[in-house]
DNA sequence: CTGAACTTTCAAAAATATTTGAAAGTTTGT
DNA sequence: ACAAACTTTCAAATATTTTTGAAAGTTCAG
């Protein structure tokens, strides 16, 4: 690789830098890498893309786009464009970060707060003498992981419909006020 | 007594499925299964428990259990005691979710965060003719993803100092506010 | 110092997840 | 209806992650 200059690097090797970081950052994120670096790609592209373009710029197979470019779309981060006069699909990715970003939580909330939610309900009265350390423990954490969650349910809600700068600027007066 | 009633299951049975379900969704967030499972086990135990226990009640051997009961301390999640006249360690863990949650949150963001913003800065000076399109859209994207970034590293920081009490009342005036 | 008790390491094995590519399926223009 | 253009499927191959367990390392009481 070159050396560190003042300069900003070319436009291909950026991009393929910010493509290997969304990848890498991605995996943490219960994304896998691949969908990671579709969705990176597309966010700096200005033109949708075809899945042929996806494939030969990521070097990856047919099956391969096409699966990831899918869940890209369940999960609501990636459309479908038809372009006049095309046969093909193209596909385009939100870039309003705010947006892309809502969305995640939107998902994640329904993929997995939305079903631990029920489980503690379920998990809370658990049989036994309250007397009993062992049922205590259970009980006490059960309960208190339930009002963290039920909490933190209401709070995404609200990020969700929220506008970016009011969600923004609210938090930064109310924790600007702290200090 | 009764086998099939309205109540809740036995302690045992309650404390397996907690255990299940911490550690299928704790695979989503960065944190192995067994790991999450090995946490979960800790947090509703009222007493620390030693590797032994731990190797036992999850039937894993005694190098896994080693392995990630060392990346839970790692994450700060668990601590060792040293329990009077037993030679061997213990291992405990914080039962205040709030705390576990503001140490999760300040662990992934210097390990995901703190690395991306850096690159991020990196990337926004690329070279080349702003009315470019393709230099355009990166740069574009790039800074809309940097400034959020920066929101957010501010905001996390605040969560990460805040007392639960305070955060969450102040979230909630806020939003309910609006409505 | 010695050996029992305990912890750590790590190479090989097992389990999981991802990717490939060719065949099957679908759509559309003629 | 046909066939070219395109998309989807999925079983097999690959890659990655996790787990095992025995050996090496450490600690400590006597």
């Amino acid at each position: 690789m070159s050396q560190k200059s003042m300069k900003g690097m070319q436009l291909a090797e950026a991009k393929s830098q910010f493509i290997a970081n969304w990848g890498r950052f991605g995996s943490n994120w219960g994304i896998n890498r691949t969908m990671a670096q579709i969705h990176a790609l597309l966010l700096v592209s200005p033109d949708a893309l075809s899945a042929d373009e996806v494939m030969e710029e990521l070097q990856i197979s047919r099956g391969n786009a096409n699966m990831n470019l899918r869940e890209l779309i369940d999960w609501g981060l990636v459309q479908k464009v038809i372009v006049a006069g095309e046969r093909k699909e193209f596909f385009t990715a939100e870039k309003d970060i705010w947006k892309v970003a809502r969305q995640i939580v939107k998902e994640r909330k329904k993929r997995e707060l939305d079903l631990m939610i029920p489980v503690l309900k379920e998990l809370s009265d658990v049989e036994g003498d309250k007397k009993d350390r062992a049922v205590k423990t259970f009980t006490d954490t059960i309960q208190n992981i339930r009002k963290f969650s039920e909490q933190a349910d209401k709070t995404l809600d609200t990020m969700i419909k929220a506008d970016e700068h009011w969600f923004w600027s609210s938090l930064m007066k109310l924790f600007g006020a702290k200090h």
